[in-house]
DNA sequence: ACGGAATGTGTAACCCGTTACATAAATAAT
DNA sequence: ATTATTTATGTAACGGGTTACACATTCCGT
């Protein structure tokens, strides 16, 4: 590999200039620079980024932290922090924490070795104090960590209530919730929706409630045995998508039909939901355009430390289908 | 942030016994081993990466390049070579070429530059010569490049065999393929599986191949139109589970029953095929495992260049489920 | 014609670990 | 007792860009 110093012998200059036309700074005679063209073109030169990298205490390198890349929410949130990093000349590292901060503090660690530049958390287990102590940008996604974080977000709240209102548009009695895990902000928010939309009902009961993990699985046991127990209920709001897949499966284990004698409703609005049959009614985020903002507010804080940033919720959107 | 000389100065030893402290390598005092090692404690010292990667030349960071991570078949891809990396200290890039032949030369050249010291490669448009001219251990991965360039991939032409039979076997006499593209090489191997499989039957017909684009609606399409000009075809095996699920919802839309008057058998063993419904019967590749090998590999040529290494065809296997 | 600004280029320090090489003391071998 | 090893530690060059600073020239205004 040829080095700046190689450049400058054969262009009869010195690195200083070189960088200077790499760079575009500074003043270079246009006969010059010509000259210093001529000779990186001719000995196929390339900046060492580890080189510039060293200098100046940055990476161009940012990372994405998701509990895991094969749960389907996060590949669309991935692809849309990959393209705008790309876009702006960062390089992309994933990390998967699998909800577990010991895992978190690990990559965070080995990131920073690396001089990383910023980072965009989907977590639900790094604490405040570990937020606070980072040394490099940070913008929470898709959850809530802190108030003092800046983060991108939907309207979990006022989406849950719409797709409570919407069953209840639709004819729905007796409507249960299906939640996600307490842990995970989001899906505290979207169980407030619900509750502050059910409390006053006479027909509510707390046995309508059953908390699931975002899986597939889980919320399909648990659905069965609610279902089992109060066959009354003709509504389900889930907490997101793929445990609304469980809860479309444990319907067909009961036999139960969608929508007739029940309506499903998910949130998410991922790919997955316009696969199964009959397909999921949904409360879709808008996931690549959250990505998207966050990757965009991340490199504005590294590249601008001083612009003010505010939080942002987008909103998400109903989206009917075939389960409502 | 301390560097190596603070630690120095303030263990009053060389940045030399520090470095040798660090790396465990060379002869050192143990009274002074543990008064360096207090130094490091209490300024909180971490080696900077950067650093050592200019010196040594590499970065211990590997990337994948796949075509979209949203395609379902990747993320578990990706999550493997995740893990591995990850076991194996190296930090994890993830590129999404879109298929393009621009985007992968851009992306190499930027990762070059950055002293990546591995890439896995899941491509169809990187070219014998790309291919040859790269300065770095290189492996492809589910896709075929040429014969010079390892690869771990699965027995496809064996498993499209193996996927017609269990149609004659379930009893089907018509048996048509939706292919994937024909510059994948994958695709073209379980073509020709399957053509060696019906070539000779007297009922085979060359319109009973639609060629697909890997992708669900360009199938739901193509079967649609396949199944309307065709009625007889019983069984349709399907390059992959993506385009099945597309061949699914066709024979829905036609109101033809799965599997009493069609048989669909896919290709992958993506999880998504458990949820349609009828779930699909497929293929299933190892996705997991040769993501993992690929990783390893990799791995292995980046620390001991001289090892021989081949490539590995991993075996597919019949996963039966509702859909035959 | 003279002073100050704009233009053009080079030298060398710097970023921070790593390691070849030198030196010296302690221990082992003969 | 003397030489060969082993152990222990330090100095300084190195990897490859970047940039502060110095110096030289040209241009412009008056």
């Amino acid at each position: 590999m040829a080095t700046i110093r190689d450049v400058a012998k054969l262009a009869n200059v010195s690195v200083a200039t070189v960088s200077r036309v790499i760079n575009k700074n500074g003043y270079v005679n246009e006969s010059t620079m010509q000259r210093v063209r001529q000779a990186i073109e001719q000995l196929n030169y390339r900046p060492n980024d580890v080189a510039r990298s060293l200098f100046k205490g940055k990476s161009k390198m940012i990372a994405l932290f998701v509990p895991d890349i094969m749960n389907p929410f996060f590949p669309e949130l991935a692809r849309a922090v990959e393209d705008i990093s790309n876009k702006h000349g960062y390089t992309f590292i994933l990390c998967n924490t699998d909800n577990q901060n010991d895992k978190e503090i690990a990559y965070l660690n080995a990131l920073l070795q690396k001089s990383i530049d910023g980072i965009i958390l989907v977590s639900s287990t790094m604490t405040t104090n570990q937020v606070k102590d980072m040394k490099v940008p940070v913008i929470a996604l898709d959850r809530k960590i802190n108030p003092d974080l800046i983060s991108v977000t939907v309207n979990n709240y006022e989406g849950a209530r719409q797709a409570v209102q919407y069953l209840k548009n639709q004819g729905c009695k007796r409507i249960a919730h299906v939640s996600g895990p307490e842990n995970i902000s989001n899906a505290r928010e979207r169980f407030k929706g619900y509750l502050d939309e059910v409390r006053d009902e006479e027909w509510f009961h707390s046995d309508f409630i059953c908390v699931g993990n975002y899986a597939v699985n889980e919320a399909f046991e648990a659905t069965k045995n609610l279902l089992k127990r109060n066959p009354e209920i003709d509504g389900i709001f889930v907490a997101n998508d793929l445990m609304g897949v469980g809860v479309l499966k444990a319907a067909e284990s009961l036999k139960i039909k969608i929508p007739n004698e029940l309506s499903v409703i998910g949130f998410d609005g991922i790919e997955l939901g316009n696969i199964t049959s009959p397909s999921l009614t949904t409360m879709a985020q808008p996931i690549y355009s959250i990505g998207k903002r966050a990757a965009e507010i991340l490199i504005q804080k590294i590249e601008h430390p001083n612009t003010v940033i505010k939080s942002e919720e987008h909103k998400v959107k109903l989206t009917t289908r075939e389960s409502t």
